[in-house]
DNA sequence: CGTGCTGGTTCGGTGACTGAACCACAACGT
DNA sequence: ACGTTGTGGTTCAGTCACCGAACCAGCACG
């Protein structure tokens, strides 16, 4: 964390984990990285989150690593493989998030590109059998999809079209 | 959240998670809670936290259902089977905190407590294969546990002795 | 040589977190 | 009857982070 005072349990993975991600937004800005955002204006406009904020967390992922920042004609901030690791937090999140806050069913379906099989709750293909590796993840709207969402910036919209994690948006 | 503004994003469960257990210290009294404890002052000893932040996340989690607070002879908060499925979540973010934060290996293992199996990234057991339900997964000191945090105060030494999720500590 | 786009920074106001002190109640001892 | 201890909180002043809006610098394009 940024704080000053971190949290004192330095025994558990869980709290170091916290100190990156932990903080309000973070974990948003990864999703959204997992889903094809690589611009500082795409990921401001998506979330919604005050621009100074935007910067820090930006920076803060960077120092750790979990994000690169990569200076071409525009700069684009992508998943390192430490990044890319963090799939499985943010997967299990949404999973628990669906399960007890959508009772129309999941906004996102989560399948494998290959059979289109549903990840069961360990991240397995429920088609094939085997784990889903995050290249050969492809994410959908689901049952549960709000379609008011719809139409209110492109780049909410490139989000909710079906498109494997990673690829960029646009 | 408490905050008067919540994330925007009403498409994603993600953000709807983190209203709940995405502020700073929630997560960790969840995890504790898997480790046993139960009473507001060993919550308090253990996470070092201020006691009136302990007192709001404890209310926010009951409401949630994330809890239950029992009133015994003593106040107990117990994890409610919807807190209990956030066990994917804390175990995710444990693992990817030992896999970048523990050069010394994970401070502490997780194991099927039948057959003494390490859980691998996707929670089955190593040895048997299975995946492993909550009741049945042993929590104790790893091959990066540092022994200095030992002895300070009884509730962590509780906690750092080998036990099943969710028996109460003491 | 203006105009717009992008990637930020600055700044005042508000609200959350911190740490320490305080409080109410119950059990227990003497 | 009365103090002591333990437990589960609440109160409070100070600090720090977050918010939203405005501003700014560099660059591309016409």
């Amino acid at each position: 964390m940024t704080l000053p005072s971190t949290y004192a349990d330095r025994n558990c993975s869980l709290a170091r984990a916290l100190e990156v991600v932990g903080e309000r937004w973070t974990l948003l800005i990864v999703r959204d990285a997992f889903f094809g955002v690589r611009r500082f204006g795409d990921f401001a406009t998506q979330l919604k989150i005050p621009r100074a904020v935007l910067a820090d967390r930006l920076k803060l992922l960077v120092r750790e690593g979990v994000l690169s920042r990569e200076e071409g004609p525009a700069v684009e901030y992508r998943l390192t493989p430490k990044g890319v690791e963090l799939w499985p937090v943010v997967r299990a999140m949404m999973t628990w998030g669906d399960a007890f806050y959508s009772p129309g069913g999941a906004p996102r379906s989560i399948r494998h590109d290959h059979d289109g099989g549903l990840l069961d709750p360990g991240g397995r293909c429920e088609r094939c059998g085997e784990p889903v590796p995050v290249a050969e993840t492809r994410v959908e709207p689901g049952p549960g999809f709000d379609a008011a969402d719809e139409g209110h910036d492109p780049v909410s919209d490139a989000i909710n079209t079906p498109r494997r994690l990673l690829d960029p948006i646009g």
